[in-house]
DNA sequence: CTGTATCCTCCAAGATACTG
DNA sequence: CAGTATCTTGGAGGATACAG
């Protein structure tokens, strides 16, 4: 059993998704292994909206896996994002869930594959 | 960009985790890496509530996961759940969500581990 | 450029009672 | 034993306009 602000996890897979489950938070968490700009995160991420982007974000750095760095005060902003070393240890997790997709979209007939 | 049902994945890591995204789902195919009964289930998850539990199941069959055998249809009734070849592609991914929730655990100062 | 602020919708999930 | 049926609700996430 485990707890994070009062909330409860019955074991250590409850635990994982609730640092990287939710419908955007490994998407981002994949596209940060590179260090990135806000701006490049949001061009290549356009499915995602600006707001939850930001939020996601927020969270993630919240819960110590990215970190967020302001190069200048002066517009234009410079922000990037990077995987922190905690952050980092997620990154084997991180491909395996991206190449099971890629494996389950050959399996399951159910699934179109187009090129967007 | 996938597509399942007119619903729309930019990437197979959004396509995964339409898969085994979700407050449970995770939970329930790692239990069921060994065939269980229904009742089993519930007492090995009793955080997760009746009603869920079966939704969850019932979309894991759906989705090719897990496959659902009824052994008799006098009462009692005696039903088990096991995952499909297809779902077993899932078996070391569904290892590395449950290890990297225990290295979290020592990592993160935030959660507080109990017996429970 | 890098975000917030508002407003809104929808649905995952909980609680509880009931059924074949 | 193995589930459904109802009812309810919190909160994740979308759309859009605005801000430092």
């Amino acid at each position: 059993m485990y707890c994070i602000d009062d909330k409860e996890f019955p074991c250590s897979t409850s635990l994982t998704m609730r640092y990287i489950g939710g419908k955007w938070k490994a998407v981002i968490l994949l596209h940060l292994i590179e260090k990135k700009r806000y701006s490049e995160l949001r061009r290549e991420c356009p499915a995602i909206t600006e707001r939850t982007l930001s939020l996601q974000l927020k969270e993630l750095e919240e819960d110590g896996l990215v970190i967020r760095t302001v190069h200048t005060n002066k517009a234009p902003l410079k922000v990037d994002y990077e995987l922190t070393e905690f952050g980092k240890t997620l990154i084997p997790l991180l491909m395996s869930i991206a190449d099971w997709g890629e494996g389950a979209a050959a399996s399951d007939m159910r699934i179109k594959t187009s090129r967007g």
